[in-house]
DNA sequence: TTATTTTGTCAATTATACTTGACAAAATGA
DNA sequence: TCATTTTGTCAAGTATAATTGACAAAATAA
């Protein structure tokens, strides 16, 4: 699964500390969700949407092989 | 975190072993979801917005304490 | 360059999503 | 009513998300 958070961060202007703060998870851990390195809970891909005023369908893409 | 995933379910006229396999889960695994016991990962909402021809947001609602 | 902030990553631990197998309750259909 | 399907739930196990603490690489600012 591909994510553009880092690109959203960009626009807000925050830190991965930043963001993690607001959406109740470790610094650590958002960076390994931003890395791609795990899923995170549809609860966090939620609460990132709304941090964004966006949705989880532009934060995150499913690859052609997740379909 | 509520879901309307019976109702999206009752459009299509899929028992939960059929959205199950659609999706790469387990019945149980989605009953679960369905019944609010998990949360599900982001991966699993996508696909389930996209076999329900909706978003995830149509799908799953944070509650107003976890916003 | 030097100092400071930000990011990436590791290890070890904890929490929880998801699995299979099983069985009963509930719903559906004959 | 009787049979079948669907759903809910439990237990026990596996997989993985998320945690803290720590440290170095990379970026930013002075």
């Amino acid at each position: 699964m591909k994510n553009t958070i880092k690109v959203e961060r960009a626009k807000k202007n925050w830190t991965q500390a930043e963001l993690a703060k607001v959406i109740g998870i470790s610094r650590q851990g958002l960076n390994s969700i931003e890395t791609g390195k795990f899923i995170p809970s549809t609860v966090l891909a939620l609460r990132m949407a709304k941090a964004f005023d966006t949705t989880v369908e532009v934060l995150f893409q499913l690859e052609d092989t997740e379909g």
